[in-house]
DNA sequence: AAGGGAGGTTTATCCTGATAGACTCAAATT
DNA sequence: AATTTGAGTCTATCAGGATAAACCTCCCTT
């Protein structure tokens, strides 16, 4: 469960690897420290943690996440609705959707889409 | 904007606050510590820094929030919804709901309110 | 063989959020 | 008058996330 909690730095790091993957990690270190600044060991730091956690890996100066966007977004999501609606999609949705207005198009994909995750 | 950011304890201080206030400062060190551990000099200096930005206020020992419960939810979800998904609430919904079922009056309560924040 | 680059690690430092021991001071109680 | 309690601060310590300087090893090229 624990699994998929990433620092903030950390998130950083896997959105890069989420797009340039499989890459290189000297290639790698190179778009960190164009994107974030990190120097390379920073980045090697970051790889050897991460792997340590099974959340990537590296083979033969290969890096791949071993985890998908989308797992730890979920995760996110779960996270903050446990933290703060108390788990309740409902509640979120209200309080998200106060004072804002939806497009009709916007508004027919989001009921599709819960009518299909209905029963 | 930031105003908002909240770190792992405040949160869960503030969320004391909102449960008990107004509440008495030396009351709130007991359920401080009953809650979470704290002793009181730690108490206290969450009230500190937090009166500092704003978040709270401590009069004639009287401990009361200034922003509400739902303004810190919708802020978090705002940050979560950019951060992770782009933005998009049908990328989240889409995410969130995945290998989830959702309970036929829940359905229509989500509906309802989507409808009603439509145009 | 000498220099250079790819692919790393070792070992730090720095910052800051989290937490609290010891102390102060005024008001209430004994 | 002496003690206790309420209300709070001062000043630290500590852990851990973020970051990197210096170093190493192997292989390729000149």
């Amino acid at each position: 469960m624990e699994k998929y909690k990433l620092f903030d730095a950390e998130y950083k790091f896997l959105d890069i690897i989420w797009d340039f993957e499989p890459v290189n990690s000297t290639e790698l270190t190179k778009v960190c420290f164009k994107k974030l600044g990190w120097k390379k060991p920073t980045t090697y730091t970051m790889i050897r943690k991460l792997s340590g956690r099974g959340i990537l890996k590296n083979e033969d100066a290969t890096v791949t996440a071993l985890i998908k966007r989308e797992q730890v977004q979920k995760y996110e999501s779960e996270v903050l609705l446990e933290k703060a609606f108390d788990n309740s999609l409902p509640i979120f949705l209200a309080t998200f959707l106060r004072d804002k207005k939806l497009s009709r198009k916007e508004a027919e994909e989001l009921k599709r889409m819960i009518e299909e995750a209905t029963n």
